[in-house]
DNA sequence: AAGTGGTCTAGACCACTGC
DNA sequence: CAGTGGTCTAGACCACTTA
């Protein structure tokens, strides 16, 4: 006989009353101390019971203020054309198309550009051996001057030697209109997504709170001959980003 | 001057061996008396250090046995052209043949199949009006016996009468063999893709660990006049998924 | 200054595992 | 039975926010 510990049973009430709504998005919880005299407990018993919701994403603590319910931000969507030419016509790279087509503000931060060798999951990806040259470009994406996404993409250095991927905006229309300029028009993508819990440098750079995932995706992009001549990383924080899909099925 | 406090500064070390591999996977950690005595600190401090890199997915305590480091499960490769039409016509539905191609063992426990109405997410993208009737079928999918999929299907009130959809297995190939013989071709398929950490329910239907998130995708089938016929509501806990897209560019 | 969360201590007892 | 993690207590001090 085990009765369910009363940090557990604090938890599941409050967040009871978190999904039925008498705790809205943004609603201030009653505080620790509050929470141990009313329940009868220690303050540490019911400052686990908070721990865990803030596992489960549901609330996140504000020192020196209280503990709120969750926000949902705006979520980004990023949609399967949005490496679509058209796009790329109007000048726009992919990201600040799909950015501003929410009527929100894009930017683009270049963290790093440098030369370095391939990873082997980057090798593989683009018919290269593991530590061959390849250029990496780091960028953090925001929108509204909120972090919502990290990006690293490598380009095999007999591509980016002599370019001018070395510059911060290669071309008005992103790097995509720079690889088409150099002869290789995108023509197909592959795509690896799965999630996971950020690093905490992940955690840092994309201001994540405790109990938010990252989407990782894994982007390949293809020429007119099949060649791979591009592979990004992506880390999206799950809060504030969903990607969309549409395929034919033959 | 506010120095890193001891728990993060344990967890950082810890962390630090297991991604050089000090600790690999499967390794058992010290035990957390033994980490409040070499980093003299209480027992509590040290086990706030487990809590964080459990948190971040890293490790897993086991109740009377230690603490883990997480080892890596197969990971199940979703397709995009899993439900392409070859692998209908060899009597397989999407998963099956998803899980055998890896010589892996499939099996579906249909948890449910009743009648309901249709939530407001459902009726917006199968072109119904919130509450109007649906038929949901509830399944778990395993792989060698493991636990690595949740789907609800819902279909149309219109489609699902008078078929076969109330039986647990409509047609050998699977429901969409029977929706094809329904006049439903699959054609299209449209789907989000996002993550988020498991409900309750979800962690304990999936046994999944603290630090796992699960995938979730919303899933709708259009036919040969561009009709949705159907919806599926995916959560794959995400330590045990992958998705992977090919997409052509216009 | 008062109230909040963040961290820590030094104990205690319970539940589970494995020898 | 010894060792492990799970939970809890009753206190303490610090860091931060708000008024």
């Amino acid at each position: 006989m085990s009765e369910t510990p009363a940090s557990r049973r604090i938890a599941d009430m409050l967040r009871e009353a978190i999904v039925n709504g008498t705790f809205g998005p943004g609603a201030k919880l009653p505080s620790e101390r509050e929470l141990a005299r009313s329940y009868g407990t220690a303050r540490n018993t019911a400052r686990q019971a908070i721990a865990i919701l803030q596992a489960e994403g549901l609330v996140e603590p504000e020192h020196g203020r209280g503990v709120y319910v969750r926000r949902r931000p705006p979520l980004l969507r990023l949609s399967h054309d949005r490496y679509s030419r058209r796009h790329r016509e109007a000048g726009k790279a992919p990201f600040r198309a799909e950015v501003e087509a929410q009527g929100r503000k894009a930017r683009v931060e270049v963290t790093s550009i440098a030369p370095g060798p391939a990873p082997g999951w980057v090798a593989s990806r683009l018919g290269l051996a593991a530590g061959d040259r390849v250029l990496l470009r780091r960028n953090l994406y925001l929108a509204d001057d909120e972090p919502v996404q990290l990006a690293d993409t490598y380009i095999p250095w007999a591509i980016a030697e002599g370019s001018r991927f070395f510059e911060e905006l290669p071309e008005a229309g992103g790097i995509f209109a720079h690889f088409e300029r150099l002869g290789h028009q995108l023509t197909r993508f592959y795509e690896d997504v799965g999630a996971r819990m950020p690093s905490p440098d992940e955690a840092k750079s994309l201001y994540l709170g405790r109990g938010v995932p990252v989407i990782e995706v894994f982007h390949t992009s293809f020429d007119q001959d099949g060649t791979a001549f591009e592979v990004t990383h992506f880390v999206l924080p799950a809060d504030r980003n969903v990607l969309t899909f549409e395929l034919p099925v033959s």
